[in-house]
DNA sequence: TATGAATGAGCCTTCATTCAT
DNA sequence: GATGAATGAAGGCTCATTCAT
């Protein structure tokens, strides 16, 4: 094995093939092109096509949380963790942004990934966003009458639709900007005071 | 020519070939048998295989915003459209669950519906819920700084992923349950009262 | 039957079509649609695609011979014949581009013509020339040693090449203008006189 | 790889294919079959089915001219030279049955190769015939006023006819036989001497 | 007779995967 | 391990033909 490392060098190839042209209308020989090695060489780092998107995801969503999670745990309090929580997701996506493209498409391939393989890793940063809210109920910064799970969905979606509007609409703007707008909705609300 | 809709029909068999097994992974033959036609009569009402996705989804999105529109429009205020709207976002896709399955599923592969053909329903969606945030904002029952296209990015996200994981997760209980929880959410915030 | 001439009706738009895209490349629906008739009705005057096409061979050809010969008749002698043949063989097609488009191209899908159905008309058109190579032998206008079939061959060819140029060359020239000089060169030969 | 012209051995097996069935009627796998390949391996050497007719015109006829012009190049004289390349023409679809199966039934489908990519091989064999003539011309020993353009397409038609008559026949006799008869009628004419 | 919607066999082409080198 | 030529199954789409009206 003279590349230590062509099993990275493939991921990181179907990353950008998949974010030009999604995972359907990718041959494995692009992915081999843009790797700059065989088609057939594939096949030793990976058993078919399917194989390369699952493992990417987990890989790259391991990381996610990972990054995630050591960046909030040096935060001093719920309201921060969140906070931090939400501009890193914002601001990961935004320093890769191909691999973006593929996750916010990609992922919603229901079958192969929330389902699938890779919902170990999805479960992973839904379980660390319910910690911090748990965190913050016990520390009385949180509504107590929260309904954790609901919670959690609704900001990995709000996040989530954040970040595919800002691919879709080819990221003509800085995602992280609006990070603080995003933690304001959620920790404040939209009702005006009384 | 004894069936008087076969557009329709052809449509509703997509949707549930298409909620089965993902619009790659279906067959134009699979649509017809569905549909009980022959596979070249589906040549007849749609140009191609991906005419059909895009059309199926202009249509549903269409009929969507139109009643998503028509009943909020007799709430009395924006608090109340506010809830219906989220409310009537679950039912709805909670009485068409395979439609739930393709939209949540296919809607993602961006290039045919964000940033393609189908791109002013999905706008005539965040215009309308743009509305009501509008309508509260002037009234001075939301928050007068809310950044309104960002909040309607963020409450179509939660909304889609309350959905999307409904789906995924086999729709194992009422999704129209939750709008109450999801409403509370963005109308009180997370935070804790002083 | 309302219509008393709908057959000559299809075999003129077969004609124009045919002329167009060739036989392979137009579809019965065309035809019909030339026609200004459904699709179906060429199915009760036709047995088969094919059959049109051998059909309007058939029928054209007997008319085009039909024509020559009682042209030639008129003529004096054979020289005379000969040359009135020639420019009646390019008039005719020069009056129906349409049919010359399909028979210079049409014609040499040879399982169909020549060997097929067809091949008593166009050996008729072989019979009226040989009968002039007669006339004038007989007569002692033309060698004696001519070899009847050859020439036959010889002078089909070269009209139908012309003709075929003139239709490849988009028809840019009186067909007809040249009519003289291809006689001459069988009347005369190349060669100079010594 | 075990054969080493993959390529020429697609157009030899298209040849066969084709004289037998006609394009239309011939299947990309019968050809695949016939090479003894599998069908996915044409389109490494090929664009479109249709670009196989179009090479393998170009090619042979490439290589028919270059023969004729070599050999004709040796001859003496334009008489003879005018009668060398009949009977070469003859002598080399005589050699290769299959190959004037083709060319004589698909070489009119007029569009694909006088109009379209062959027409500078298809130029090249007629600018060929038109040197011969010239050469004759100015030595004397052919008519001045010969019309050049329209001599060259009257041999050409002569020669191809004789061909697809050949053909047509099931070649049930010798094609070069008779091309001293078709020199002659060319060079003598048909008229009697005076 | 006439219609034209419906049929479904057929075919070109693609591309994931294999394997001899 | 690495290659990339070869494979061949699969599927979108066309269109001659049929048949209920």
């Amino acid at each position: 094995m003279r590349e230590p490392d062509k099993h990275q060098q493939i991921i990181e190839a179907a990353v950008r093939i998949f974010a030009r042209n999604g995972y359907y209308n990718s041959r494995v020989s692009d992915i081999a092109k843009e790797a700059g090695i065989a088609s057939g060489t594939i096949y030793l780092y990976f058993k078919t096509k399917d194989d390369i998107l699952v493992t990417l995801f987990r890989e790259k969503m391991a990381e996610f949380v990972a990054t995630v999670r050591k960046a909030i745990a040096a935060e001093p309090d719920a309201v921060a963790k969140l906070r931090r929580l939400i501009a890193l997701h914002f601001e990961i996506l935004e320093e890769h942004p191909e691999m973006a493209e593929v996750v916010q498409v990609e992922l919603r391939q229901g079958q192969k990934f929330f389902r699938g393989a890779s919902a170990n890793e999805v479960s992973g940063y839904f379980n660390l966003i319910s910690s911090v809210l748990e965190e913050g109920i016990a520390a009385g910064v949180f509504r107590n009458d929260l309904p954790i799970k609901t919670v959690r969905k609704v900001l990995f979606g709000a996040m989530d639709q954040m970040a595919t509007s800002w691919v879709l609409g080819k990221r003509g703007y800085r995602l992280s900007d609006t990070a603080d707008a995003v933690a304001d909705i959620f920790l404040k609300g939209l009702a005006a005071k009384p």
